[in-house]
RNA sequence: GUCCCUAUCGUCUAGAGGCCUAGGACACCAGGUUUUCAUCCUGGUAACACGGGUUCGAAUCCCGUUGGGGAUGCCA
């Protein structure tokens, strides 16, 4: 069977990279495996779901080259298909209304009491709880209700689902049974028998199972069902929660293969039951690792740059993003980083994902996008350049032949596209300059002079680097300074800045008789 | 509290009992190339959380401790 994954995020604002993240790695293992990426689009949450959220979350994987297969799924069209599963559950004892039955109570799944021959359930072996001395305990179709005490002796009252306690029995402190829990009296308990309560109690003796799976990340995972509860599936004003739907949705769509975050691994243990009580096949699962803050901690508003949308603004490279957003949590076991779209789906196994978190650094992805900046085919950088340029107002005024020169000149020392903001000096006359760099070579007398010179024969010399080179060389010599003494008092009264390109080449980009108008007007300005 | 998961340089990671005096990348430091800066090249600092076991041998397996994360919602 071909298998078929999907990504099914709630539209809730921003796309978080955590979550664009597992859009990838499912991506990347649909391509992998050559089966079918299906995008459901969660959005049930009226109050928070948005059109606009929607959009955001198409137009992210757009970026991100997210393609999908098959027609987007919106999950409020199948309001429907859920409360049909919801009223089979019910019709078929796998799911109740606590209390007395009314039309405004939430409907709890229940987690089957008969499930020994459940595939991914097995049995441990006897266990006891012990209790707080004397307490009651409630037994009932809605689970067992019991009281511990915790390590520093407080009572803890706890609930558990009576599928947990198979061949239960309560017993007092000289270990005599005080209720047993029979299959007969299950029966009648599951089938709306009144809630037994027993006082007195001591332990709680019984059989105990597990629920098992081996999760294709994280291994071979269990929990016992005493430490599980019924769960609700609807809400009392009618509504199918999560469980219900995601699960239903699940089945509907025929996903093999369920890549989600970490966690969802305690909600797998539940889910596990819907599939098999629903009359599905369970998926099989991997549980991806959570990605955290600088800090370490799970990003928080506070953290604000955690959203997909800010990596664009920052001139991240979608490319960039992406190649780094697999290298959270997951290696190609061969040294390999900076790899291809086409390298990673080949590449890519989710058996190789970490099991723990990773901490996202922006300095890392900062260095790989500037490998991607600089592997860029010239002609392409130039027409991204241009499109993120539209950031910035200068651009209305820039020739675009002009401005393909200076991205020329830029592209290997640019890191981020945001760097292009500090391209304003070659189209402009500079508005501040550096006071160090005035300092150092506007300021001294024999420098103000050469520079005068320099800018004299700016008037006249060929409109290329060389010239200018030939032209800066020839000052120098002429008032006796040292070679390349003039570059940087050039580059001060032209650019305003210490750093850039070539400053040869950075004059012709800007222009040899503007380059000599802007140095009398910085010899003027700082007279 | 309980349950589940997890633990290698500052960070991302390689590592499936001997190839490990632990490898790569980012960052950092030093040197080199260069008209400035960046790139680039060379070298360097830096890690198996702790304690027990198992074994001829453990970063790797087991147990415990500690740290971290998650779950414990009529959120998803």
């Amino acid at each position: 069977m071909q298998p078929r994954l999907r990504f099914a995020p709630s539209p809730t604002g921003q796309v978080h990279i955590g979550n664009i993240r597992t859009a990838i790695f499912n991506w990347l293992a649909a391509r992998h495996m050559g089966g079918k990426f299906i995008l459901r689009i969660e959005d049930t949450d009226l109050e928070r779901s948005t059109k606009e959220a929607i959009d955001t979350l198409l137009e992210c994987m757009n970026w991100l080259g997210l393609d999908y297969d098959e027609e987007v799924l919106y999950q409020t069209t199948q309001a429907q298909h859920h409360l049909d599963a919801a009223k089979k559950l019910i019709d078929d004892g796998n799911a109740y209304h606590p209390g007395p039955v009314s039309e405004h109570s939430p409907v709890y799944f229940r987690i089957p009491y008969c499930c020994d021959d459940y595939p991914f359930v097995r049995t441990v072996g006897p266990a006891t709880i012990a209790l707080a001395s004397g307490s009651d305990v409630v037994v009932s179709g809605a689970g067992l209700t019991f009281t511990t005490l915790s390590p520093k002796g407080k009572p803890v009252e706890n609930q558990a689902c009576l599928a947990g306690f198979k061949d239960l029995a309560v017993l007092d402190a000289d270990d005599k049974p005080l209720y047993e829990l029979t299959d007969d009296n299950a029966c009648a308990l599951l089938s709306g028998g009144e809630p037994v309560t027993v006082s007195g109690a001591a332990k709680l003796k019984f059989i105990r199972r597990e629920v098992f799976y081996d999760d294709m990340v994280k291994g071979h995972l269990s929990k016992p069902l005493d430490s599980m509860r019924d769960f609700i599936i609807v809400r009392s004003d009618g509504s199918p929660v999560f469980h219900l739907a995601n699960v239903c949705d699940d089945i509907t769509q025929n996903i093999t293969l369920i890549v989600r975050g970490d966690d969802h691994v305690e909600n797998t243990y539940r889910h596990l039951f819907m599939f098999r009580t629903l009359g599905a096949e369970p998926p099989s699962y991997a549980h991806l690792p959570m990605i955290v803050n600088a800090q370490g901690k799970p990003y928080s508003k506070r953290d604000g740059d955690a959203f997909v949308g800010d990596f664009r603004d920052k001139g991240v490279l979608p490319e960039a993003l992406f190649n780094y957003l697999t290298l959270l949590g997951w290696s190609s076991g061969d040294n390999r980083e900076k790899m291809t779209r086409e390298e990673l789906v080949e590449a890519f196994d989710l058996a190789r994902v970490q099991h723990s978190p990773a901490q996202f650094d922006a300095v890392k992805m900062a260095n790989l996008n500037g490998q991607y900046i600089a592997a860029l085919d010239p002609a392409v950088f130039r027409e991204r350049a241009w499109e993120f340029a539209a950031a910035y107002p200068w651009r209305e005024s820039v020739d675009r032949a002009a401005f393909d020169r200076v991205a020329n000149l830029m592209q290997s020392r640019t890191k981020l596209m945001t760097d292009l903001a500090a391209w304003t000096y070659f189209f402009a006359v500079p508005v501040d300059y550096d006071p160090k760099g005035v300092k150092k070579f506007l300021t001294p007398d024999q420098l103000r002079a050469a520079l005068a010179k320099a800018a004299e024969k700016f008037d006249s010399i060929d409109e290329n680097a060389k010239a200018v080179e030939d032209a800066l060389r020839a000052v120098e010599n002429g008032d006796g300074l040292s070679q390349f003494a003039l570059n940087q008092p050039v580059r001060v009264a032209v650019c305003g800045v210490t750093v850039g390109a070539s400053i040869y080449e950075t004059v012709e980009c800007i222009g040899v008789r503007e380059c000599a108008r802007r140095i009398r007007g910085a010899l003027a300005a700082t007279a």
